[in-house]
RNA sequence: GGCCUGGUAGCUCAGUUGGUAGAGCAGCGGAUUGAAAAUCCGUGUGUCGGUGGUUCAAUUCCGCCCCAGGCCA
């Protein structure tokens, strides 16, 4: 069986290439996007509206709360069991998306660990911001040496689940990682990857799109999530690129004039770490995602990938 | 037209009692195993507005010019 892999960073057309795909063939779409799970962000993620989702199946789309907190590990469990649902139903996936952690969770495998613990983070949390995380680091470095050489002192996100990891389980992180699961990927993929051949093209793009986000009213939508939902500032959905600095100038901490400049400048420092994921990434069929052609031209190598024998 | 203030990195600015300069933000490179659109690490990219003068040496002192803003006409 067969699946169609498309990685790029922001604002690199995956949306005009899958919609260009379901022209030609019976595909279904997984989207690969760690924020594009959340209910209600839709200005600011870009997500696809109601008329593409109509035409194409989209999935992983809309399936968690604003409060709620999605991660890697159901990513590889979803989008495994998708595949071969949609498979079973005789078409195509396309894994779509720029979420990096949850391409690699998906062909590399996740060490089967214990998940989030929200208690045991928040004393963490607590912690940590009351004696400094070199502290407790130096305190990784007792229980689990060979993930405190590899962190660093000041990295309190990896720290923190580190020492949550034994904290829970007994076991080091290290440990964990050591047994990862590297079964090869139940079906045969393509994999294609959307980068700009010239960064700066990209940053005008980012831009562009920003600004028209702002006019359809991304901040007016945060608002009405915040009237909603029990919103903070550190929930997942909340510190998306675009939501994250419309919140601040909500709560009067940066100003609403410099908000377009905080977002774009966000969204470009996101496409620049979705590039550098991308450059270590091998077994991936690079495109300029800038060239005007680009929709038909992988439309085309999709084509070709589909129609070869199995194998071949 | 006259006077005043400013012109230094992509932006906002600091600084050099004369020895060719540094912060923040931006940018760029990297890491990335259940919050990843997250969390971190590394890195100054510069005819110091132009031109002439003084000086061993001028971004710094002096003259003139240009530009921006303010005040007075």
């Amino acid at each position: 069986m067969k699946a169609v892999l498309l990685l790029g960073p922001t604002a690199s057309g995956k949306t005009a290439v899958t919609l260009e795909l379901a022209t030609r063939f019976p595909i279904e779409v997984v989207s690969v996007d760690s924020a594009q799970v959340y209910r209600g962000l839709d200005v600011g993620t870009a997500k696809p509206g109601a008329a593409a989702r109509e035409r194409i199946p989209h999935h992983l789309v809309d399936i968690e709360e604003p409060i709620g907190a999605y991660s890697a590990g159901r990513f590889r469990a979803d989008a495994l069991r998708l595949v071969a649902e949609i498979q079973g139903r005789g078409r195509v996936p396309v894994l779509a998306g720029g979420t990096m952690l949850y391409y690699r969770a998906l062909t590399r495998g996740i060490a089967d660990m214990p998940v989030a613990n929200p208690e045991v983070r928040a004393r963490l949390e607590a912690r940590g911001k009351a004696r400094g995380w070199p502290a407790l680091h130096r305190e990784l470095a007792e229980v689990d040496p060979a993930s405190a050489a590899r962190i660093d002192p000041r990295d309190s996100q990896r720290i923190q689940r580190a020492l949550e990891v034994h904290q829970v389980s007994g076991r080091p992180l290290a440990d964990w990682h050591a047994h990862t699961d590297v079964t090869p990927l139940p079906f045969e993929a393509l994999a294609i990857a959307l980068e700009p051949a010239d960064r700066s093209v990209l940053h005008q793009r980012i831009a562009t799109r920003f600004h028209e986000m702002l006019e359809a009213g991304l901040v007016d939508e945060l608002r009405r999530l915040r009237a909603h939902y029990r919103l903070e500032a550190t929930l997942p959905a909340m510190r998306t690129v675009g939501y994250r600095q419309a919140w601040d100038t909500l709560e009067g901490s940066e100003p609403e004039a410099t908000l377009a400049d905080r977002g774009i400048a966000a969204t470009r420092q996101l496409a620049k770490r979705q590039l550098t994921w991308m450059r270590s990434m091998d077994a991936l069929e690079r495109y300029d995602c800038l060239r005007p052609d680009l929709a038909a031209a992988v439309s085309g190598r999709v084509g070709e990938f589909l129609s070869l024998p199995r194998g071949t």
